[in-house]
DNA sequence: CGATGTTAGTCTCAAAAATAGACCAGCACT
DNA sequence: AGTGCTGGTCTATTTTTGAGACTAACATCG
């Protein structure tokens, strides 16, 4: 187990040398940059499950802001992940839905979010413990 | 409690439960929200290696200030993903490294970097392609 | 007919967060 | 005595985010 974290991570890092790290040329920062932003993964996961409708989206990540739901909808799209749609009904309707890009994506991401929901406990245990310790 | 973590590990992988997804209740922004920020996978990834002292990080991170590495190292301490240990040498030195639920979590989390590092082509030549169709 | 609601946004301005850069204390070397 | 290294903190400035008003065409309701 150990072993298949360290040569996992020895290949993340095996075209990103620390020496030469510079920000415009690193793949792992350049992508994680933009799905580590605090509503992508939100929308990535509520749009992998089907397509959604702006309204629709807003209506399910409800602390949303339509600006923020607009910008990050358009960054997702530019990178490749997501595909928009516009409808010409009467009030014109616009879907988003998964990209092939994104999908795939999805695989590895998912792990991570299926991670987060089963460790939840145990990372708001370590926080609790560490600010009761003092250092809060 | 462990129905509630049951119900929102299932969520991850399928639709997300509306009702789950206040900021305070849902795992999955919980811990999302302090691993998406701009440097804690970047330093998750440094110390998954190997251990680093604190001026080692900000040499590896060249474009890190030293608050914010201060503060991102603080976070992942606090939510049990790494350890800091103070060494009482003459310049006393602090020395981070990953704890056991920071490993567990590098699992999954290093597949999104591969994932990163082996399409970070495609997501430029999207991006490309998004710009030059005219609404950059 | 006129008031209101729905669609997917944009625009402006205030609030929150990130950053740069100065500063601190203790010790070692010259 | 001056310089540099350690791991930080403090402050001021810039960047990002958010709240809320506004658009414009059509649909529904009274």
């Amino acid at each position: 187990m150990d072993q298949a974290v360290r040569s996992a991570a020895k290949a993340a890092t095996a075209d990103c040398d620390r020496s030469t790290w510079d920000a415009g040329n690193c793949p792992v920062r350049d992508v994680m940059n933009r799905i580590s932003g605090k509503w992508a993964t939100l929308l990535l996961e509520a749009l992998a499950a089907k397509p959604h409708r702006f309204g629709e989206l807003r209506r399910l990540v409800p602390d949303i802001s339509q600006r923020m739901l607009t910008q990050t909808l358009r960054d997702l799209q530019r990178d490749g992940y997501i595909e928009r749609e516009v409808f010409p009904t009467k009030p014109p309707s616009v879907e988003y839905r998964m990209a092939p890009l994104g999908r795939s994506l999805f695989g590895p991401l998912s792990k991570v979010l299926e991670w987060a929901a089963e460790n939840h406990d145990a990372v708001r245990a370590a926080r609790r413990s560490f600010d009761d310790a003092g250092l809060a």
